[in-house]
RNA sequence: GCCGAAGUGGCGGAACUGGUAGACGCGCUGGACUCAAAAUCCAGUGAUAGCAAUAUCGUGUGGGUUCGAGUCCCACCUUCGGUACCA
């Protein structure tokens, strides 16, 4: 009998016992290290849609070390973060011991699906053994500047000595601010105006950028924490705040992070979005010089063969100059513009298109190539934080600013003539220039040439590189995050921390309630902030993204105290083979670890420029969210809620209430339902509904009532996260202790391509349950014989094992690993027809699908090698080879096709030469027949293939 | 809005390089075994017409390229992920 319970026990306790998967750094076999990305371990637990990549991975790291590879195959926890700390304010219960309870609950939850983890090198970014090298490289960063000349990161100390030599001249480095000063003027600046200077040229310095306050909570949101302009929580406003927050210089990195893409083997769609978010381009930089002000709005266009055409300007509602170019008469309405603006996320600013919004300024701008007076408007599509937060609009030749032009009636010359180019669209750098001075009559590129040309040579700007890249806000107002290793002293200049007083650990606290002025809750601490006279601590901490950003080096050496990993182990194991994790990570944290990565590469700790060799997108594994309707206006005093189907969804009188998703009968199908046992759990689950009314079709029910014939209050299906928001958490602990993690895990696999997404379902679980069966039946029968023999297995049964062997293994190479299991299952259906029970087939089976169920496989090893003495893990084995020709066919049979129809068949012997094959086709009946008579035009052989007749 | 992905039977999916559309599994239908059920085994199962052989249609929609298109090109529709402080 098949029993996942006992043997997958068993085996686990085995594995743990004997260390088998204990990984060392070093020794004769090839190194592989395949990474997932790390859980963050939430209150819900780790759902089924987890384990879809892990368990992809699980089955390559065997599948590699059956191969023969020394494979490193880690995992950890993400343990910072916003849930633990919002749930600590909801409870009082701290931090560190609700992420404690849910890591040992995920730690638990991994080991019962048998992966092969080498659990000695687990890590958790939470503990200050981890973090401690967090903000190691923080300081690291704070403490290195942009060098362009020699292209990587160079100690800040460098940059001084040269500024207290020769001051800025010189000076090839990468900085925010453009500043000249001589040494003497350096020396004499105060230590506060030096840091400033030093903040613009730092990896890691302060500056000003903009949050989500909340007022009414008292603190900032996360955009996540924010619904149509108001909190999620509560629905109170939100605005933007300006605040002084520590950045990181990524942009410094974006040519290197572009071109380095070239570089790793990654799907070209996740490459796309990542050369997208760095956002690349040429143009060129120019000032516009204000009628009676002496502003001047630098702008970034690539487009500077337009500016005969920019008839205004755009700031964005928040430009810092805005203030200064606002008229007394425009005051009112620039004012009232940018509240409304406030209150606007930046992706409702972005995907507004049909609403065009602004306000004029009062002031005009000097077109510099026409001498035109072109007004100044503020607007929202117009983001501060992406390029210079200005425009010239060209309303001719940009769909954004010709909409704005006709809003508010602005002048509109056409500069690009673009009949020579049909098709071409507005974006495309194409055409003739018209209506352009100088330039009239040239062509789009070369009439870029000579404004750049004209720009530089009158000084009213350069020809400049700009990127969509952002630099990463790298603070947050909260507890739970590492504490920056950052003081300040009385005049506000911050200090690194020495590296020998890291960790610099959180302090205890019991009120998680954020502080004062959108303060972290550490503002509170005041002994902590104050650690010493004249000294204050940074009270920010870092964000989730920090520890993610270089957890894939610590693994290599996870225990270090000495350094974030030691040399040896990090040149050992070099980089990430396979990574594997969600396309929500596409550009966040793929950006951020390949920045850190290749800052470290340039200290020379890493020794590869990029972190993940390949990397492999996982699909998500959804979740049905399954709610009712309810009244938003209460009837006498009572809550109604309304069956489905009896409710239009978008209605707003109501509002969707999801429900647990155990009291619904027929989940996840349109016929989905809280039958009466059902509504009375709801009610049980949430007894502020206790004394609701339930209105179905069959009529109206309420708690004490009889229940009408037929009561079905329908809930509404949709698609959706797993999450326990939702109360749809699936637990994969559930699913084996019914049907075992092998069965788990396969049906996982077999659910189809490990890239996409889709929606759980228990579905067809059985039928993987069903093959397991009768994979153990070749080897036991009903009444417990052990039925394996020694006899010479059929040509067919050989046949059928080398044709598995092969294609689990290119199966597996491409991560295709729901077709290997439906190889198993072929494999299986044949030696079940045949009744083949030969050890020379079972055998290698085995140690084939030992990575796709390894404890069946352990177990069935076990057996089949009783009597030899000290038999190992069938895990530590070798892959079986395959052999071509067991594979080769002698005979091939044909379709016959008609017109690229198929129309019969044609069986034949291999490599028939095809001139005889032509003259058979002809001769064939269904050939006659659908000809008729007619000529036959063409005959395409396909060799082996296919044959198709043209008539 | 922008960037990226996906859409194939009742359902999950297969078809890897432009070459037999629907492998494998679920479900369903019929049968065997059984007092009965479960389990197991056998057969069938895209739609329409037909007793059948067979024919026509068929991979989100509309067009195109090709001897041949699920696969390539153009336009569109729907769903999902990201959009810089959820992780």
């Amino acid at each position: 009998m098949y029993q996942p319970g006992t043997i997958e026990k068993k085996w686990q306790k085995y594995w743990q016992e004997n260390q088998t998967y204990r990984v060392t750094n070093g020794g004769d076999r090839p190194k592989f290290y395949v990474l997932d990305m790390f859980p963050y371990p939430s209150g819900a637990g780790l759902h089924v849609g987890h384990p879809l990549g892990y368990i992809a991975t699980d089955i390559l790291a065997r599948f590699k070390r059956m191969q023969g590879y020394n494979v490193l195959h880690p995992m950890g926890y993400d343990s910072f973060g916003l849930p633990a700390e919002q749930y600590a304010i909801q409870t009082g219960i701290h931090p560190a011991v609700s992420t404690a309870d849910n890591i040992s609950r995920y730690r638990s939850q991994l080991e019962n699906l048998g992966f092969n983890y080498d659990w000695s090198r687990e890590v958790s970014t939470s503990n200050p053994d981890f973090y401690h090298w967090t903000q190691w490289i923080f300081l690291q960063l704070f403490s290195h500047y942009y060098d362009l000349l020699a292209d990587k990161a160079t100690p800040i100390s460098e940059l001084i000595g040269h500024f207290e030599v020769s001051g800025t001249a010189g000076i090839q480095a990468f900085a925010g601010e453009r500043y000249e000063f001589t040494a003497a003027e350096w020396n004499r600046f105060t230590p506060k105006e030096q840091s400033d200077v030093l903040m613009n040229f730092r990896l890691a310095y302060r500056t000003v950028t903009y949050v989500n306050w909340c007022e009414a909570l008292g603190t900032v949101l996360a955009n996540d924490e924010v619904k149509d302009g108001v909190s999620e929580r509560g629905g109170y406003p939100v605005e933007k705040k300006p605040m002084l927050q520590w950045s990181l210089r990524i942009t410094a990195y974006a040519e290197r992070l572009l071109n380095d893409i070239d570089q790793v083997d990654w799907s070209d769609a996740l490459k796309a979005m990542q050369r997208n978010w760095i956002g690349r381009s040429e143009g060129a930089q120019l000032f516009f010089e204000v009628l009676n002000s002496d502003a001047r709005i630098e702008i970034f266009t690539t487009r500077p063969d337009t500016i005969f055409g920019a008839t205004f300007m755009v700031l964005a509602p928040e430009h810092d100059l805005v203030p200064e170019l606002t008229s007394d008469a425009q005051a009112e309405s620039v004012r009232n513009y940018q509240e409304y603006v406030a209150s606007r996320s930046e992706v409702d600013r972005m995907a507004e298109v049909k609403k065009v919004t602004g306000a004029f300024t009062g002031s005009y701008a000097l077109n510099p190539f026409t001498g035109d007076h072109i007004p100044i408007w503020i607007g929202e599509y117009v983001l501060k934080d992406y390029g210079t937060g200005a425009i010239m609009a060209v309303p001719s030749d940009d769909e954004r600013d010709q909409a704005f032009a006709q809003t508010f009636n602005l002048p509109i010359i056409d500069v690009v003539d673009k009949t020579d180019y049909p098709g071409a669209t507005l974006h495309d750098k194409v055409g003739k220039i018209i209506n352009s001075g100088f330039i009239t009559g040239m062509e789009v590129p070369d009439a870029i040439r000579a404004v750049n040309a004209e720009i530089e040579s009158r000084g009213l700007g350069l020809r400049k590189i700009n990127y969509k890249l952002r630099d990463a806000i790298f603070s947050r107002q909260r507890y739970w995050g590492e504490p920056f290793p950052i003081y300040y002293d009385g005049d506000d200049v911050p200090h690194a921390l020495n590296v020998d007083e890291l960790p610099l650990t959180l302090p205890e606290l019991e009120d998680f309630k954020p502080g004062a002025g959108g303060k972290s809750p550490l503002a509170r601490k005041t002994e902590w902030v104050d650690f010493a006279p004249g000294k204050v601590r940074e009270t920010d901490t870092m964000p989730g993204y920090a520890g993610s950003s270089w957890y894939h080096l610590r693994y290599m050496d996870a225990h270090n105290n000495q350094a974030l990993a030691s040399p040896e182990a990090i040149q050992y194991w070099q980089d990430v083979d396979v990574y594997v994790g969600g396309t929500e990570h596409a550009v966040g944290h793929l950006m951020y670890s390949r920045f850190w990565h290749k800052f470290l590469f340039d200290k020379a700790i890493t020794p590869t420029p990029e972190p993940f060799r390949k990397l492999i997108n996982q699909g998500m594994i959804q979740g049905v969210i399954e709610s009712i309707f309810l009244k938003k206006e209460k009837e006498n005093g009572k809550s109604i809620f309304f069956s489905a189907e009896l409710v239009d969804p978008d209605d707003d009188q109501f509002t969707k209430i999801p429900v647990h998703i155990d009291y619904v009968s027929d989940y996840g199908s349109p016929n989905s339902h809280l039958s009466a046992t059902g509504v009375a759990s709801f009610i049980d689950w949430r007894p502020e509904f206790s004394d609701a009314l339930f209105v179905a079709k069959s009529g109206t029910w309420q708690k004490g009532q009889d229940v009408p014939t037929g009561f079905k209050i329908i809930t509404l299906s949709e698609v959706g996260k797993m999450s326990k928001r939702y109360f749809n958490v699936v637990n994969p602990d559930d699913i084996v202790a019914q049907y075992g993690a092998d069965c788990f895990r396969m049906y996982e696999m077999f659910l189809g391509p490990i890239q996409q997404a889709k929606p759980w379902d228990t579905k067809g679980i059985d039928g993987v349950y069903k093959f397991l069966r009768r994979f153990w039946s070749l080897f036991e029968d009903e009444q417990e014989n052990w039925i394996v023999n020694q006899t010479t297995p059929s040509e067919s049964a050989i046949k059928v094992l080398h044709q598995t062997i092969k294609k689990v293994r290119e199966d597996v190479e491409r991560f295709s690993f729901n077709t290997s299991v439906s190889a198993f299952m072929i494999c299986v259906n044949e030696l079940k027809k045949e009744e083949c029970h030969s050890h020379q087939i079972l055998e290698p089976l085995v140690r084939l699908i030992a990575p796709f169920a390894p404890h069946v496989a352990e177990e069935l090893w076990h057996r089949l090698h009783d009597s030899i003495a000290g038999m190992t893990s069938v895990h530590l084995t070798d892959l079986p080879e395959y052999d071509e020709q067991y594979l080769t066919e002698s005979e091939v049979v044909y379709p016959v096709c008609i017109n690229g129809k198929k129309r019969g068949e044609l069986g034949l012997g291999v490599n028939v030469p095809q001139q005889e094959v032509e003259a058979m086709v002809k001769d064939l009946e269904v050939v006659q027949k659908w000809t008729e008579g007619k000529p036959i035009r063409r005959i395409i052989v396909i060799p082996n293939k296919m044959i198709n007749v043209v008539i």
